[in-house]
DNA sequence: AGGCTAATGTCAGCTACTGACAGTTGACAA
DNA sequence: TTGTCAACTGTCAGTAGCTGACATTAGCCT
C-alpha cells in the first residue's frame, strides 16, 4: 500500500511468502517427526530432508532443536498477553488472568489451525511433558512469561514489582496452577482444548482454599472459605 | 572383615575414598572454572584436565554437564525432603512446608562446607540462575521435587493426589513462592544463607494475602483478609 | 604372588551447532 | 529486459557434548 519503509523486505513479497512457507514446513515436519519417532530420535538432518532444504537453512530460521518444538506454543503464549492486556482495568488480578486464560483458550485453536493441524500441537504438547530436556526448556519458557506478566499486574495495579511482592507472588502461585493443570490434562485422554479450558478453570477455582490452613474433615471446597493464621 | 556381602565395593576400601575424592574434586574444579569463566566457556575437557582424569572417567561420574552443576543441589533438596518429614504429623500443610524450609536453610551450610567453600556454593547458585540453559534444568529437578513434596503432603493428609487436587495445587504455589524467592535473592548483594532464609520467611508469608481479590486501599496486608468471590 | 574385577584411558564416531565463503534467486531501477 | 544489489541458501570444515568398544591399570582378596 502506501507504505514506504524500505527497510527489509515488503511484507507481501514472493520472497517473504517463501520464507513463511518454508519455515512452516519445517515446524510441521519436526513436529511430526518428534511425535512419530521421538524427540532425540529425530535429526535436524531428517528434519532438513523432509522439507529438502540444508542443514543449514535450517539453523537459519530456528537458533536451535527446542526453538522449533515450541515455535507454535510461542503464538499461543502471545495470545494469551494480548488477552490479559484487554482486561477492563478495574478487574482484580486474579480474575482478571483467569478471565485472559479462559477466553485465550477459546480462540487459539484457529491460531493454531493455521499452521499445523490442532491435534499435531495436542501430540507436541504431550511429547513435551514427556521428554526431560523438553520439559526444561518448557519450563524456562513459562517462567519467562511469569516476568511479563508479573509486570502487567503491576502496572494495572499502579505497584513496582522490586518494591510490593504481592504480584510477583501470586503469577508465581498462579502459573504454578496452570502448570499443573498442562500436566494433568496431558496425562489424561481427552485431547480436546474444551478438556484443558475444563481442567484449567477448575484449578483456578480451587486455588483459594488450597492455601487454607485445615483441610480436614472438609468436602472439596467451592468458594466460601475461612482462613486461619499461621503459627510461628 | 565379619562383613561377607561380595556385591560391589566395601565402603571403607581405599579404592572407595579414591573414587569419593575425584568426584568431589571434579564438582570442585567444574563449579569453579563455571563460576569464573562461565559455564558454556567452560569445557568438559578443561573440567577433566583440572583434576588430571580424562574426558571419558568424567563421564563415567556425571552422566552430563548439567549434572555435575547440581551435584551439591542435591544434597541440599534430600535435606530438605528430610526435615519435611520429620514434620509432626499433626501440622497443617502450609505450616510444615514453612517450617522444613526454615529449618533447613538453618543447617544446610554445613553440609555444603564437607564437598565445597560455601561462598561457591553461593556464586554457583548465582550462576545458574543467569545461564538459560541452566534456569531450564534448575526448573525441570524443582518440578520433580515438587511431585514428591505432593506426594508427601497428600500422605500427611491422607488424600489421594489423583482425586483431590488441593496437594499439588498448594505445592505448586508454594514452590512457585519458593522459586521467585530463590531469584530474588540470587538477584540481590547479601551472599549469605541467612538472606535467603529472610527472603523466603516474607516471601511465604505472603503467599495468603496474595490471592486476595482487592489489593488496592491498603497497605501491605499482614493476616486478616476478607475473600471475595470471583465472578464467572 | 597372582588372579579377579572395578576404574580408567584411548580411540573412533555420532549429533548439535557455528563460521566462512560461494552460488542462487527475488526485488527493483534504468 | 536487463543488470545490480541484497537476501537467501548450500557446502565445507570445525568444535563440543556425549557414547560404545576395547585395552590397560590398579585396588582387592585368597
Amino acid at each position: 500500500m502506501a507504505d514506504p519503509t524500505p527497510q527489509t523486505t515488503p511484507p507481501g513479497g514472493l520472497r517473504e511468502r517463501k520464507k513463511q512457507r518454508t519455515r512452516d514446513a519445517l515446524i510441521r515436519a519436526a513436529l511430526e517427526l518428534f511425535t512419530e519417532q521421538g524427540y532425540e530420535a529425530t535429526t535436524i538432518d531428517e528434519i532438513a530432508e523432509a522439507v529438502d532444504v540444508s542443514q543449514r537453512t535450517f539453523f537459519r530460521y530456528f537458533s536451535n532443536k527446542q526453538e522449533v518444538t515450541f515455535a507454535v506454543q510461542d503464538m499461543v503464549e502471545a495470545r494469551f498477553l494480548e488477552e490479559l492486556r484487554a482486561r477492563p482495568a478495574d478487574e482484580p488480578p486474579l480474575p482478571a488472568l483467569r478471565g485472559a486464560v479462559l477466553t485465550a483458550w477459546d480462540e487459539i485453536g484457529n491460531a493454531i489451525a493455521s499452521v499445523i493441524p490442532v491435534d499435531l500441537y495436542m501430540r507436541t504438547f504431550q511429547m513435551i511433558e514427556s521428554t526431560p530436556a523438553l520439559v526444561a526448556a518448557h519450563l524456562r519458557r513459562f517462567t519467562e512469561l511469569e516476568e511479563q506478566i508479573a509486570q502487567l499486574i503491576a502496572r494495572r495495579e499502579g505497584l513496582d514489582v522490586d518494591v510490593d511482592p504481592r504480584p510477583r507472588v501470586l503469577v508465581a502461585a498462579f502459573s504454578g496452577v496452570m502448570r499443573v493443570a498442562g500436566k494433568v490434562w496431558g496425562e489424561g485422554h481427552d485431547c480436546s482444548v474444551a478438556a484443558i479450558r475444563e481442567v484449567t478453570q477448575s484449578y483456578l477455582d480451587h486455588i483459594g482454599p488450597a492455601i487454607e490452613t485445615d483441610w480436614r474433615g472438609k468436602g472439596t471446597p467451592r468458594a466460601g472459605h475461612e482462613h486461619a493464621r499461621d503459627q510461628a
